[in-house]
DNA sequence: TATGAAACTTATCGCGCGTAAAGTTTTTTA
DNA sequence: TAAAAAACTTTACGCGCGATAAGTTTCATA
């Protein structure tokens, strides 16, 4: 008869095989350095031979604050978004948090609902990139007031915090460099999906008028419309058999947006990019994964979003009252604008 | 002095702000049909009032099946994946099920980590994309053997029930259209990430033998690695260094694949496309939402991960005893193969 | 209107863990 | 080596809800 050694399912079962109180036990699981160091190495070398986790329904239930961020992204597809999402979610995780990520899908509805699972799970804190809807932002400013809440990509309003790209900045960059280098830019706008749309345009406006140029904008009907390729495509198309853009020179609100003026232009006989022969250039805003890969390669503004998912959660664990281990100074405000970088390539 | 109302925090609050008992209101929230329809429509109503939803942890702790899906996908980023969650989101919401996405990005640590995460939550049943490492194959096996687990995308083995693409029949498909309308495709495999890689390396084969065509494989050094693009980007350059490729006609085994090809193509002066003037002709797999963007726009084959969503997730409540609205039919055995559709376009 | 079934109520337990209090052992410090 | 401090153990409660049992009301059907 040999003994059948029973499975370690619940902590009281795990602190018994290791020989310690569950108390101890559970001490170690919120804080490991809150127990001694002989003691914190026979756990981990018994979580490691056993595999245990404690029960995260359990740990969460009666906790005064929950180990789950919440994060709302607008478009899951979105690589963009999706790059932020990752960078966040490991330095969570490094930190003994769970992200759980929800996608609004550019639907207020959803939207609100992401905020209700949350509710719903007691979060410690989230980082938003909002809609903007205005019906919303009641709701989300309540949020704010009982957890920390970091907005990312676009401002809620003026006074919560943000992190994300100096717009500003970023097109004074991208609009010097195209006057510079050639004609002056028309401006290619973003459906109006969330803020961005507006200061973006904005910031085109204020540098073409530092340099004294008029701002000449396209003005395609636009609803608020996640699809930036095919809207810039079918635009695009129009405009070409419309007589054309008013300048030689496009500048997009976003690089998804460039994707489709570049595609439509393909398929009208242009020839995109800076050289001799060529019709159009085309810039645009953000720098995705694949704007290297267009062809002609993208002329475009990098965000930092590295920097921005890094900030936006330090600025979390910071209103958390989590000390990182970086002592990185904070800027004394809650609302970081970080420069853009410009990536010259072909296409402008 | 007027009343202050109470916030509704529990259950125990809100069923005494509806007027019912406890164990009523918790049998509508685990299947609003089993109260009376009059009963149903107050607590309805008490809802929408209070915002009231039951603590996700506490429901969770003592039921004998949770009400949470997970699900694993390889590479976060990449568009095809993120449709597929979000569709298998969507479903399992309406079907009450929270869906946890966590991605394993490549890395089998990650794969291994999620698989715990999921664990300590006591997930219901999951859906993989599964990286095919061999080291994760027992854990994933086991794993199966306690909930219903689907596998989509790529197979875990021979066995375990599957979801995705019919390879043979979509390479049949684009080598067969290849053939026809120009010369034989060569082929431009995958690096090594999951069993797709092999697999659509041997379809094509098979599909080329069919024609009594000798298959001509691309041979560019690989190692498991998510960035096709930079990968089929700096072959295909150095391909063309070295005398170009051996046939006018690429297949890539992926579009992200095709996507640096075209790029290098492009920087290297080659016209890609099927009309008379042309180089190359370039088509891929998948049909990703940018690849009818590209310049020209790519030839592919699409996967309809529609379907591979909703058959996936229906497979996954058969095993859950969850009967679906809807009474599809689904087939006797428990692995699906969906034929692709061609998708003509311009590159090819 | 009677009669059983269906739907409700009241009462109670326990899921697995966090947390606190009080007592005991081990380690540090003087 | 003694005293103080730190780390542990034991005991107990409760988080919010699912689940069940036993009793009571409401409903459907004849």
């Amino acid at each position: 008869m040999h003994a059948v050694k029973k499975p370690i399912k619940t902590m009281e079962d795990f602190s018994a095989f290791v020989g310690l109180s569950r108390p101890t036990v559970s001490k170690y699981f919120n804080d490991p350095n809150s127990v001694r160091k002989t003691t914190r190495e026979i756990i981990e070398a018994a979580v490691k031979q056993s595999g245990f986790r404690p029960n995260i329904f359990a740990v969460n239930l009666n906790r005064r604050r929950t180990n789950i961020l919440g994060l709302i992204v607008p478009n899951s597809t979105d690589p963009f978004y999706m790059a932020l999402t990752r960078r966040i979610e490991g330095i969570a995780e490094q930190a003994g948090y769970l992200a759980f990520v929800l996608s609004s899908d550019g639907k207020p509805e959803l939207e609100e609902r992401a905020l209700e699972t949350f509710k719903s799970m007691n979060i410690a804190g989230a980082i938003i990139a909002p809609l903007g809807v205005q019906s919303l932002h009641d709701k989300l400013a309540k949020l704010g007031e009982s957890i920390p809440v970091i907005y990312v990509d676009s401002p809620l309003d003026a006074t919560s915090p943000f992190v994300g790209t100096n717009n500003k900045q970023s097109f004074k960059l991208i609009v010097d460099y195209l006057t510079r280098s050639g004609d002056e830019p028309c401006y290619f706008g973003m459906t109006p999906v969330n803020s961005n749309a507006l200061e973006r345009r904005e910031a085109y406006r204020e540098a073409m008028q530092n340099l004294d140029l008029e701002p000449r904008f396209l003005v395609p009907e636009a609803h608020a419309n996640w699809e930036f390729e095919k809207f810039a495509f079918d635009a695009t198309a129009q405009i070409l058999r419309e007589g054309g853009f008013p300048t030689k020179t496009v500048l997009c609100a976003n690089d998804r947006l460039a994707f489709g003026v570049l595609a439509a232009a393909y398929q009208a006989g242009l020839k995109v990019g800076r050289g001799e022969g060529c019709d159009l250039r085309v810039a645009g805003h953000d720098d995705q994964p694949l704007s290297r890969y267009m062809c002609p390669p993208l002329t475009t503004v990098a965000q930092n979003y590295n920097e921005i998912g890094r900030l936006a959660i330090e600025l979390l664990f910071d209103k958390l009252g989590e000390t990182p281990d970086s002592k990185t100074e904070l800027p004394g405000n809650s609302r970081i604008l970080l420069n853009a970088e410009i990536k010259l390539r072909m296409s402008a």
